[in-house]
DNA sequence: GCTACTATTGCAATCCGTTCTCAATAAGGA
DNA sequence: TCCTTATTGAGAACGGATTGCAATAGTAGC
């Protein structure tokens, strides 16, 4: 399997973008962060690691990341979007506690089936599917 | 069953706030929209009904709708939150166009199962889902 | 390797959705 | 009806995201 490097290289080749160390670093930060992450952490984990780079050019990097396929948007909060890598991991969805903000992950296969129903039913090409699952983790619903 | 504006008022009644006319402009003009909206389309329709009504008001009602559960957030896009009313509707899912954005709602029960082993494996009181599945639609699958 | 062209970057200014401040208003219990 | 205080409207302030622009640096062609 190629690595993400490589796979951003061939995208940026494939679209006629210019191959900078900028966007390589936000490659290698994204894929650093096993968890999900915000442009704000991002930013700070590339200058923690001395590296001079702007705000604007990461928020620059983020849709063609988007677009290679090497990330996705995995949820709204705290007034902004959060992303996680997704290259080289298998499909999961997210359980999330509604009073304390955990975020679990987890697979399920049966959302395969739903997708392909209702690309049928509705005559879409579908590409993929974000399940988020919500409540009260163990630890919360037990103070109420 | 209870009309919305019942509820909301059994509600703010029973968190003890204060029934306002601003507040209730609100919940009728959510549930005159049947689709999703979002804040500035409230604002617009209470303007053009000759509701004086300012945007802070709206934005400080939302969480109440929220809370009282007439309402829940939809999808983020164009830098911000839409929603949609949900009291006295059947759950649904979202189905949308990658490309022209076109959203479908569509039900499915089977989500219902995954909810119910996903609480069980990691000890929560499911209260919910949104299931967001998307591609491109048949309008827009073909030109490419 | 050098040059020319132009994409990309950093910075600051700007945009825009949302929240906050505060004085005026009005809901609702006494 | 009066009094207390939650709520409102208007605009200022906030913060994340985007943009304009001059400087910088990839990269294609020689």
């Amino acid at each position: 399997m190629k690595s993400e490097i490589e796979v951003f290289r061939e995208f940026i080749r494939n679209k006629g973008l210019r191959k900078t160390p900028e966007r390589e670093q936000v490659v290698r930060a994204v894929f650093a962060i096993h968890d999900h992450f915000d442009v704000d952490e991002l930013y700070v984990l590339l200058r923690r690691q001395n590296e001079k780079i702007s705000k604007a050019t990461i928020y620059r990097t983020i849709p063609l990341l988007l677009e290679s396929g090497l990330i996705q948007e995995a949820y709204f909060e705290d007034g902004h979007l959060h992303y996680e890598h997704i290259y080289g991991h298998e499909h999961h969805c997210h359980l999330r506690c509604l009073e304390c903000g955990k975020v679990i992950e987890f697979t399920e296969k049966t959302i395969k089936d739903v997708e392909e129903k209702v690309g049928e039913r509705y005559d879409f090409l579908v590409t993929g599917h974000k399940l988020e699952v919500y409540g009260h983790c163990g630890k919360c619903k037990v103070h109420n």
